[in-house]
DNA sequence: TTAACTGCAAACGTTTTGCAGGCGG
DNA sequence: CCGCCTGCAAAACGTTTGCAGTTAA
């Protein structure tokens, strides 16, 4: 589809972990994960949902269903209704190629899955900014935990909150909430 | 239809973790807290917001806002509206009495935070538990990371997905539902 | 063909808010 | 007395759903 500008995207968002490794996956790897998913629940790809998947897949950034919506609403090939967002989102995340990561202003925020190392966040509560880091360590810790509570653990969820390094400069040099990815 | 367990949440929650001591708080101590709290604030003290203090430390249940309106309803000192309840909720988690610590049917989960211990928690996924644990490591592990990225940590929330020790069974020795209520 | 799919709009359930009257300090 | 506080009802919010026409396989 688009020619491939290896950046990751446009607006300042760290991610400060690399993707699987060094090269952007070919969105048609999700569109093809998906489209096994719905067949294995008798149902079908359409020009619909492998417009979002593209969408979701064509950058790795964090979003919401309604910027995710915003972005399909600028797209040429296939005009998405919220409804069908919203639909497909519940898909994506049976499927296991997005995953909710964290919740702002009211909002699920989602993340790849499928393919991207696991991970949790570090969330400004200033800017909301969402910094991305992987340690080994917490996963044992609870899996330790896990096993005192005779608890089968599936995954986890963790938030920290706090204060990004811009955000910690006093009031006056501090950015204005810039929330929206 | 929502993917999830259809499952209700539970009321009765193990609570893993003992109160900071042997005995419970007197009341009066978190009121008197929160008293201060208004007061920095330019806010006042009512009859409402002792009987929504009052409530809430009166056990060490977790319980969302709906589960508190009708706990409210129920007392003879006074007649506490939704929005009270609400607005309540919102002052109660700034002055740091409470905080919330997990989403469960589209609502959130509070409980208290002021006086009580650091902990996270095991969520089962079948029938809606919360497991309070506490381990230290996971704070020294998140502090070090969050110096590394020049991040101001101020506190995290962990929810641990999985199925607890009952829901493991085999469905024949499954226990029932715990149920609402 | 036919069952799943879509957009639309209306419905939903939780949380928030505008308002007029009440009350704490 | 001032201005914060309350309950009420209605609004707002993200999200879900019923429906009738559309489309993939």
């Amino acid at each position: 589809m688009s020619a491939q500008p290896a950046v990751r995207n446009s607006h300042s968002h760290d991610v400060d972990l690399k993707p699987a490794e060094g090269t952007v996956q070919p969105v048609s790897k999700y569109i093809e994960k998906f489209r096994e998913f719905l067949s294995s629940k008798g149902l079908r790809m359409t020009r619909e949902r492998s417009a979002v998947v593209e969408e979701i897949f064509s950058s790795h950034e964090h979003f919401d269903a309604d910027q995710l919506e915003r972005r399909m609403a600028q797209r040429r090939d296939a005009r998405v209704s919220r409804s069908t967002v919203y639909r497909c989102l519940g898909q994506l995340q049976e499927a296991g190629l997005i995953r909710k990561v964290a919740r702002q202003d009211d909002r699920e925020i989602f993340e790849h899955d499928y393919g991207y190392p696991q991970h949790d966040h570090l969330i400004c509560g200033q800017c909301g900014r969402l910094i991305e880091f992987h340690n080994d360590a917490i996963n044992d810790v609870l899996q330790e935990i896990a096993q005192q509570h005779g608890f089968r653990m599936e995954g986890h969820r963790l938030e920290v909150q706090g204060l990004c390094d811009d955000c910690c400069q006093p009031p006056e040099s501090r950015p204005k909430k810039l929330n929206l990815l």
